[in-house]
RNA sequence: GCGCCCGUAGCUCAGCUGGAUAGAGCAGCGGACUUCUAAUCCGCAGGUCACAGGUUCGAAUCCUGUCGGGCGUGCCA
């Protein structure tokens, strides 16, 4: 909401170039809410900016850009405007301003958050796309609460969104799945066997062969082994998929599109991609095998398409995957992978390039891993021994909610320690019940008030001067400093800001409620002040909405 | 060996893409419920932003190097 600042320091920036005082090529202005009050509202370092190309100091420019911006401001936004350390632009602004942007939020209501940033550009965002071999595990739900919270902020920031899985559903993975369930079907049997070396030891691999014992009986005894183990893997992993997917469901996270690789291969699309980076001569034969040369791209290492054996590689079908996102029209592709994914991100660029693409059109979001905790000593977890934590159980045990604002507390690229003795901790020691609490407090004012006969405002015929307090004032900037957040979170796709933004609002509006009461025995008063807690409210459970997680009007 | 990420208060982390005196929450110490929900608030204390250079008006942030930690480095998925 600093918009309507930009466009007059743009504007006074516009008028000092063609009044002489400025030359040449400027930047767009930078224009930062300030973290102080001395400082004023917002600060612009402008002048520091250009100071040096237009042959003056920073200080002596600033003192002259003041009356420009001024001047610029035809509509007395501004209320106060001063030079300020090295050069600091710090500007306050009116009573009215800030107003306008209260009744705004109480007409627009969460909508006010968002912008068309995006100009409605066409974003995929692909996410979780675990194998369909087993569980979801803590892991992957970082990466879903992760993926799933940048979609809807992006969504926010005028961008359109799709929400895509990838489904490995090809490839040795689901033959070891296959192998897995056959070895616990046979034992079921009571027939020798021992179970393979590689195979996932999960107590859902029993649990789908007694399925396959009770529904199909001995039919898989009576056929050979290759046979068994291939119908079995394909029956197996639509199963542990539906799964995946009612346990994300369960987590409030839904996709627009579930692609299954096996399609991809279905379709011919691998070999129609291998051809076009021919093609283009991008690629080249080695000992067999065909290569891309992924180093002419800034890669490390040229990379194999097709094994000298004739089967492809998984980068394969990922290239063709990733070219059939950008013929499906998006302009930007967002991928959210685990950090130990990192070392392909070299050549999904280099590939996408290979095809034309900017490298920039492919962006990968990193998820680091989760480590569990309880009591402060770690949770032991050995995928190998098949005993991970499960998604499901963290969300059993801490509940949906604090599952996924613990998620988005930390930035995706560090590890995250996840205290599940904190998460389900109802005090104040847990982020995520002080936020709510911020927002059951306000309906709680908000309640008494109807009982008291209070009626809730109109956006318009309220006296919002009668707000001038400085909490007051406070919470007003937070309200309005949430679409630059949202914008900031965008850009960045850094969906904890927004968690950020939420424990700085929630602690300014219990400091406020501590301090002051909403419902004075002054109506004008309490008026401005339901006025405002509404407006804190609309921001709280728009951010919380964005982060997928609940805003309880009681706690 | 090479590559990527990380290193900020005792602990866990923010720090708005280079700005002003580096901020929160825990933990510690001391206070606040006759008042719209104390799941809350207020105060005190706590720092060589790993280290050394460089870039510039200005660096926790950018570049180089060193140290420490994690991950990656398959014609695996």
């Amino acid at each position: 909401m600093k918009g309507t600042l930009t466009y007059i320091v743009k504007r006074a920036l516009d008028l000092a170039v063609s009044e002489g005082k400025l030359h040449g090529d400027l930047p767009a202005p930078i224009i930062e809410m300030t973290r102080e009050r001395k400082f004023g509202d917002y600060a612009t370092n402008i002048a520091m900016v250009i100071a040096s190309k237009q042959g003056t100091n920073p200080r002596e420019l600033a003192g002259e850009l003041i009356q420009t911006i001024r001047d610029a401001d035809t509509e007395g936004d501004v209320s106060d405007i001063s030079v300020a350390g090295p050069g600091f632009i710090n500007i306050t602004m009116s009573p009215g301003f800030w107003s306008r942007i209260l009744k705004t939020v109480l007409e627009k209501g969460e909508d006010y958050a968002c912008s068309d940033m995006g100009a409605g550009k066409q974003v995929q965002v692909e996410f979780v796309s675990a194998n369909p071999t087993g569980p979801l595990h803590v892991g992957h739900g970082r990466g879903a609460a992760l993926g799933d919270a940048l979609a809807n902020i992006l969504q926010c920031a005028g961008y359109q969104v799709q929400r895509e899985y990838y489904i490995n559903d090809a490839g040795n993975q689901i033959q070891t799945l296959g192998i897995s369930v056959y070895a616990r079907y046979l034992e079921l049997f009571g027939r020798e066997n021992v179970f393979p070396e590689e195979g996932y030891k999960g107590d859902y691999i029993r649990e789908i062969a007694e399925r396959f014992v009770k529904e199909d009986g001995e039919l898989y005894l009576n056929m050979s082994e290759d046979k068994a183990v291939e119908e079995i893997a394909v029956k197996s992993a639509p199963l542990i998929l539906d799964d995946i997917r009612q346990d994300l469901e369960e987590f409030g996270v839904f996709f627009d599109l579930w692609f299954s690789e096996t399609d991809l291969l279905e379709r011919g699309d691998v070999q129609k991609t291998l051809k076009e980076m021919e093609k283009r001569g991008t690629t080249f034969r080695h000992e067999g095998a065909l290569w891309f040369r992924s180093t002419d791209k800034g890669d490390d290492k040229d990379r194999v398409l097709v094994k000298s054996d004739g089967s492809l590689t998984y980068f394969a079908s990922d290239v063709a995957y990733h070219r059939d996102k950008y013929e499906r029209g998006f302009d930007t592709v967002i991928n959210v992978w685990g950090a130990d994914h990192h070392g392909y991100v070299a050549r999904m660029k280099a590939s996408i390039q290979g095809l034309g693409r900017d490298p920039d059109d492919l962006q990968i979001v990193l998820v680091q891993l989760v480590s569990l905790v309880r009591k402060g000593q770690p949770v032991a977890m050995s995928t190998r021994a098949g005993e991970f934590v499960t998604l499901r159980e963290v969300r059993n045990e801490v509940g949906r909610d604090a599952a996924r604002f613990i998620f988005l507390t930390r930035k995706s690229d560090s590890k995250l320690d996840f205290d599940l003795d904190l998460a389900k901790e109802k005090s104040n020691d847990n982020p995520v019940y002080y936020v709510q609490y911020a927002h059951a407090r306000i309906c709680s004012i908000l309640r008494n008030a109807e009982e008291q006969g209070v009626s809730l405002p109109e956006p318009g015929g309220v006296d919002l001067n009668l707000l001038d307090l400085p909490e007051e004032k406070e919470l007003i900037r937070h309200i309005a400093a949430l679409p630059d957040v949202i914008e900031g979170a965008a850009i960045s796709m850094e969906p904890h800001r927004i968690t950020t933004y939420l424990r700085d609002i929630a602690t300014t509006l219990h400091s406020y409620y501590y301090h002051h009461r909403v419902l004075t025995d002054e109506v004008r008063v309490t008026e401005a002040r339901l006025a405002m807690v509404l407006g804190v409210r609309t921001a709280i459970a728009k951010a919380l909405a964005l982060l997928g997680v609940s805003a309880p009007e009681r706690m």
